[in-house]
DNA sequence: CGCCAAATACAACATATGATGAAGTATCGG
DNA sequence: CCGATACTTCATCATATGTTGTATTTGGCG
């Protein structure tokens, strides 16, 4: 389970045998929560650091009209919280998208392995730099890429972040997403994520059912929707998922954008 | 000109002098640069981290379609990239908006100081939580409010970090932003930024002319446009300017929205 | 198995924002 | 002081997405 952690985190570099070792003392104890639970919430100052074992996690606000809007996703392998012990107090809730497996980490143990376990203290430090390259690259989706794009491009982010954990397969995963969760990751209104998910359908672009997700032809998807996952920097080992383009088959011109300023 | 990073961490917390002294010791020597320069750009390996004395730095992505977005803004007293040499490559760019004083701070400048200076080590992990709160609050933004609510949001900010680096006033600062900077912030059309202007204008919110914002109720913007500054984690020094809400006066219906779901 | 709640699907209409183009108005270097 | 360039302003039209409401399907659970 924890070996999750383990994979993600060998991709920014090395870690020796060692330090897996530690890395799996200190999450032994973790414990189960049942889906649409709130691991913390706004105004808490939590004392424990929180990683996803199994199950995907939602880093979330509320807005004063009660609407929700999802920040970040974690998926197994994601420290939710790596950080926040430093402000004083969250602006921010997390909560589980579905049932998870959770592993709480005291401040201090964290403290102790930065202090004390340099190649560790440098995955963690490399792990959260890449948090903050996603959110950016959500910022920009939201601000200039459209429904559909948008729809795509996190579904590519996908494919990319649940390989490296070993929970796709080269071209589908499980995605327990009701629409309504999608929507407020996107920014996009139910009704329109299920026209989107209904325009994608039917160019062949996805087949989602039963909350599973295949992408027939992923260099197609990511050609067509702009995909370029740098910003996950991931090494190869990753890259070998979404390679370079086929050239790909056409995909009609509605519901895509070729506007010059947006 | 220094004062301005000094200002700025003492709100996250306590600097000895001799910390202040140091800062100063390690900012001495900064450069010009002009306009619309870049200070590094996408695919970099940059060796220095950039501090901001004066002037208006961003970070920004340029999309497939050549549109830019920015993604952060950064004030005299801001870091630009504390953190990014972790990271194989840059995945965005950092270029000035006006004419700045930058510092250039070589990355072993910065581990010594982590290493050995555990106050000012605190302080600029604080000021980077604080930046990726910043972050996460402008994908809100992009995501459920609407364009004038956007816009109206920004001001507020702006407001609060600058008096923070006592560079605004109690209800005004110098905006040397063009509309089309602007549109690249909110994720709109130029166009729209000046439509969205006009109304604020027009509802007596702003006063915006010769590159200088004047709000003249600051109560009243930041109450009707749902401002909640808590995310910038200021201590109550800076709290003082943007305080509790008068009662405020109404604003037409128009451009602003209560719907339910978004 | 069958019920109930939740999630999905779809249609019709409303609107915020984008696209384009063109006319004013600053600004700045020479 | 001039012209060139960039910025602002505005009008018109186009469209992506929101809103509302309802019907259908799915899935958990007694």
């Amino acid at each position: 389970m924890i070996h999750t952690l383990i994979r993600k985190l060998s991709t920014a570099g090395g870690l020796t045998e060692a330090d897996e070792g530690t890395l799996r003392r200190v999450s032994l104890h973790s414990r189960q929560v049942p889906a649409h639970q709130d691991l913390t919430s706004e105004e808490d100052r939590p004392e424990n650091v929180h990683l996803v074992l199994s199950g995907f996690v939602c880093r979330y606000k509320i807005l004063a009209k009660g609407q929700r809007h999802i920040t970040a996703l974690m998926v197994p392998g994601d420290f939710c919280d790596l950080h926040v012990a430093i402000l004083d107090e969250m602006d921010h809730s997390l909560g589980t998208i579905t049932p998870c497996t959770v592993v709480e980490i005291p401040r201090t143990t964290i403290q102790d392995l930065t202090e004390n376990h340099p190649r560790i203290a440098h995955a963690l430090w490399w792990a959260t730099l890449v948090d903050e390259a996603v959110l950016r690259e959500w910022l920009v989706s939201l601000a200039k890429r459209e429904a559909a794009e948008r729809m795509a491009h996190l579904f590519c982010e996908l494919l990319l972040r649940l390989s490296v954990v070993g929970l796709a397969e080269k071209n589908g995963y499980a995605l327990p997403f009701t629409q309504l969760d999608l929507a407020d990751m996107l920014g996009l209104t139910p009704v329109h994520v299920n026209r989107v998910i209904k325009y994608l359908r039917s160019e062949d672009l996805i087949v989602l059912k039963k909350r599973r997700l295949e992408i027939p032809d992923v260099a197609r998807l990511k050609t067509f929707y702009d995909f370029v996952p740098t910003y996950l920097h991931h090494t190869p080992r990753a890259k070998k998922y979404l390679a370079a383009p086929t050239q790909a088959t056409n995909v009609s011109p509605r519901m895509r954008q070729n506007s010059t300023h947006r």
